[in-house]
Formats: C-alpha cells, structure tokens, sequence
RNA sequence: GGCGCGUUGGUCAAGCGGUUAAGACACCGCCCUUUCACGGCGGCUACAUGGGUUCGAAUCCCAUACGCGUCACCA
C-alpha cells in the first residue's frame, strides 16, 4: 500500500488505565513510529453513564508519562475530527440514514422485557441467544401504533444470511464466520446514541485507519464491524487482535491480582522506560537475547509476525527485575522522590522535610538503589537509616553477639571511630580491616556483630558505606545502646 | 450452550518438517566480595492427550481435554 500506516488507540474512558490498555497502545505506537506512521487517539466515551473526564485525562497523563505520543486526536487535534465519539453523532446520523433508506437497517420496537424472555427461551431450548427478527418486516401501521405506545425504537442491522465472513488477522491468520450466527444487532441506542461496534467501524473509516490493533476480547466483534463495512462501503482495515493479559490465576487481569492500572505502578516508583520494557516483551518478542531494550530499540525491532498467539500472564518478578536494571542507572535524587511520599505514609518523614534531611535521604538512597525492585520499596530499608530505637530479639542475632569476640571487636571499633578525622566509605572500610587484622577474626565475625549492633539487622546494604551516612554519632549511640540492652 | 481463539519448563518465550528443543525471570548451587548485596559461572525443569499425513512432526491435519474470549440499547 502505498499510502502510510495509519494506526489507532481508542480508549473508553471508564476507569483508570489498565495496564492491558497501555499495551495495545504501546503496540500501536510501536507499529506507527516504525513505519512512519501516524498513531491516532480517539475517545469512545459513548458509553455516557461510565465516560468520565478524569478517567480520560488519567489515560492521556499515563501515555504522555510512558512516552506514548499520538499524531493526531484528542487535544493535539488533525484533519479526521473530532476525536471524542459523542462529538461525532453527526457523522453517524448521516450513515444511519443511509442505511435506513436502503433497508440494510430497520426500526426496532421490541423492549428490553421482550428481548430478554425471547433470549431465556432460546437458550433454554439449546439454541443461539440472538435477535430472531421480530421487527424486521414492521408496516408504517405497526411502527405507528408502537411509537403511539411511547416506544422509543433501536435501530438494528440486517445482517446477510448465509455468509462467510473472514478475517484476515495479523496475528490470528484467516479466522472465518458464519453470518447465521450473528443475529441483527443494535447500531443505535434508543436515545440516537450509536452503539460500540457501530461508531468504531465509522470512525476508522472516516479516520483512514490502515491497521487496527487491539485486544483479543474485540476479535468475536469483528465479524459485526466487517458486515457493516461491506454494507457501508468503506473500506476494511488490516485487523491485528493482540492475546489478553492474565492474571496468576490465568484469568484476566482485575483488581484481584494487584496492581492493574498504570497509575498505580508509577505511584510505587516503577520507571516508565520500564513499563514499556516490561509490556512490549508480553505477547511479543525480539530477535535477539537482550531484552533490555530502549524504546528506540523496540521501534526499530518490532514486527507484528513476532507477536505471540497465547495469552501472557503478567509476572510481576519480571516487571521487577526489568525495573532494578533502570534503576541501578537512575539519578538518585529521582528515585528519592518517588519514595518520598511512602515514607511520609509510613511515618518516617513529613512533606516539610528540610534541604539538609533531603539531601541525606538522597545519599541514603544512593547507597541502597541496587537493592530496590521500585522506589516504594525504599521504606523497607527505611528502619536502616531512620529507626535509632531497635531491639534485637532474633535468637541468631542474639547468638551471634554472644561470641567472646564480640565485646574486642565493638570495643576496637568505636575506639576507632572516635580517632576517625572523616568519617567517610575508605576510612570506615579501612577500620573494618584493621579490626579483623588487630584482633585476627575473620570478616563475618567482625561485620556481622557490628551490622546487628547498629542497624539491627542481619542482612543489608554494605555497612561501609551506611555508617557515614548514618553518621557517627547516631552509629555509636545505637552501639551502645544495644549492648546495653543485652547485658 | 453456540461461535471464536489458544495450549513448548513455575512464568515470559524462540522454534515455521530433520535442532543436543534457544534465551530471560524465578528457584537451587558454586565463584567473587574478609559481611550483605551486585556481578560471574553452572544446574533444575517443557512440546496437553489421542489419532493420522510423512522416511522423519513441537512444527501439517483431525478429534478429545483444559483454559480464555464473545454472544448487551458496555466498550
């Protein structure tokens, strides 16, 4: 095809954006940016009772945050608008008269009550729960004596009989229907308001959308929107249904399974070059072994024939993993940050924090980076730098700082700490070994009773460099302390 | 229930008729580090089942099982 790709994302702003959302996005985006395309955003907000206007500000602030920009739509504007559905019922009004005039579509009096015995009754009797055609053939009389009952009617699709409908997937290969098992469907509300599959099919059109890639849950749609392209005249896109993401459970992702929305991950301090790792490498794969890729690298890797058929359960040790990589190589000050506000939750600091604390948080989280998944887990390693007041209670703990070495070693140790002109990583480094070299003990002897003796725990960051941190005064005072405690 | 899609290790996955069936995460072990981590090295574990087709099948076909999606005046 000549003409360039012309992709799109278009959201239901009914929620916060889930995490399944952000990845067709990413795929569509993806596609777009390699073929030079255009990535379109539209809004389906006709669903009026659920569209909210935060929700759609959540999801353009959650793709502006992944780095996910769209060429034409919603705010940034283009020649195909507008891009909100409910500024668009024109454009579908004129389709419909259309498709009123020549039959394809009909008048609809039947209520929700009658609608649904008819369903009951087929399903009870083992057959397909579709719409049998009641209204189908109504004379002006009938339609008269309905509307003078106060119906307000649907507008329902003729859908041929006794046709093919295929698919030609992107992902899926040629998937084929049977137009018998469609059943006429409504393509507008009974308050003028156009139903899903009615508005997407016209609005992709008129939008001249190549390709449409979205999730697989739209793949037993498509059938519905192919007919109604045929009967419309439009053209038909290249139609790509990306597997679902699931759960542990191999259900799809609610709130069950933790964390589904994007805000949420970005509240705990997951990087969004990160996200975007993470959820390019679920359902799609690269050609070659490194999967740490910047999103450069993806442009220029990805191809929709890598793109996986089955569905990807969402591994959050991955997600985390992916997430350490970024950052081990993230600017300290930034992380701090995004820590900032867990450990004001969990009352180890207040907002008010002053320059001075703040920065010695910053160096505190230097020191710790490596060991953090996401920021948030900053305020587990928090106790090490905030916490003067602990016990020691853990029987090993105990056990160890009963070794006759234990009273030399802390002895030796605060001695030098107080000859100590700068407290700093080398000079702390350096008493360590002096330690074990003056007193010969090896190293676990010498580091693990001076860990537990002033952090309280077993296991850490390295205590060279927490100590200057902390600071001396405070190291030695919780010295004391502990060993008092312990007598 | 009808229709549709799927099924390679615990998880993500490569594989497109002939491979010792990649790689990553997790897990385990070893090394490095006089602690802990990081890192390095190594190990563990997989083609859902049953029939075909073929000289040869994880790869093609058909059944079965299981999972998921969809059948709205939701998107």
């Amino acid at each position: 095809m000549a003409d360039k790709m012309r992709v799109r994302f278009a959201p239901s702003p009914t929620g916060p954006f889930h995490i399944g959302g952000a990845r067709s996005a990413l795929f569509n985006w993806l596609l777009a940016k390699k073929d030079e395309g255009c990535l379109v955003l539209r809004i389906e907000d006709t669903d009026r009772e659920r569209s909210t206007k935060e929700s759609e500000e959540n999801i353009k602030e959650a793709l502006k945050w992944l780095g996910i920009t769209w060429d034409e739509g919603i705010d940034v504007g283009g020649e195909h608008g507008p891009y909100r559905q409910t500024e668009r019922l024109h454009i579908y009004e004129e389709y419909t008269k259309k498709l009123l005039a020549s039959g394809q579509a009909y008048e609809c009096f039947c209520t929700d009550e009658e609608i649904e015995a008819e369903r009951q009754a087929l399903k009870d009797a083992g057959k397909m729960p579709i719409y049998q055609g009641h209204c189908r053939h109504l004379t002006e009389e009938q339609k008269e004596a309905y509307r003078a009952e106060g119906r307000k009617p649907t507008i329902r699709f003729r859908v041929p009989e006794n046709q093919e409908i295929i698919v030609d997937d992107m992902v899926r290969g040629r998937v084929t229907f049977d137009s018998n098992g469609v059943g006429d469907f409504v393509i507008v509300k009974s308050d003028g308001i156009p139903v899903y599959n009615y508005a997407v099919v016209i609005d992709d059109a008129t939008m001249e959308i190549t390709h449409v890639i979205r999730a697989e849950e739209h793949l037993s749609n498509t059938p519905r929107q192919v007919v109604l392209y045929e009967a419309l005249g439009l053209p038909t896109p290249r139609f790509g249904h990306v597997s679902l993401i699931l759960g542990k459970d191999r259900t799809k992702m609610s709130k069950r399974h933790g964390a589904t929305s994007v805000d949420q991950y970005r509240k705990l301090g997951y990087l969004p070059e990160a996200i975007v790792n993470f959820l390019a490498l679920l359902g799609w794969s690269p050609t070659g072994e490194e999967e740490i890729l910047s999103a450069e690298q993806l442009i220029e890797q990805f191809s929709m024939d890598r793109v996986a058929k089955n569905p990807a359960v969402f591994d959050i040790d991955k997600l985390n993993w992916i997430n350490a990589q970024y950052m081990k190589n993230a600017d300290p000050a930034m992380i701090c940050d995004l820590a900032i506000p867990h450990l004001v939750e969990a009352g180890y600091i207040t907002e008010d924090i002053s320059a001075e604390e703040k920065a010695k948080l910053v160096e505190f989280t230097a020191a710790v980076q490596d060991h953090l998944s996401y920021a948030a887990q900053l305020t587990e390693l928090a106790d090490l730098y905030f916490n003067d007041a602990f016990d020691v209670t853990d029987e090993e703990m105990k056990e160890i700082l009963a070794d006759e070495t234990v009273p030399a070693v802390t002895s030796l140790f605060a001695q030098k700490m107080n000859e100590l002109e700068v407290v700093d990583f080398a000079a702390v480094k350096a008493i360590f070994k002096a330690i074990g070299k003056e007193l010969k003990v090896g190293g676990k002897k010498v580091f693990m009773p001076l860990r537990i003796v002033t952090t309280g725990q077993m296991h850490g960051p390295d205590l060279a460099k927490m100590i200057p941190i902390i600071g001396r005064e405070r190291i030695l005072a919780r010295m004391a302390r502990t060993l008092d405690a312990l007598k």
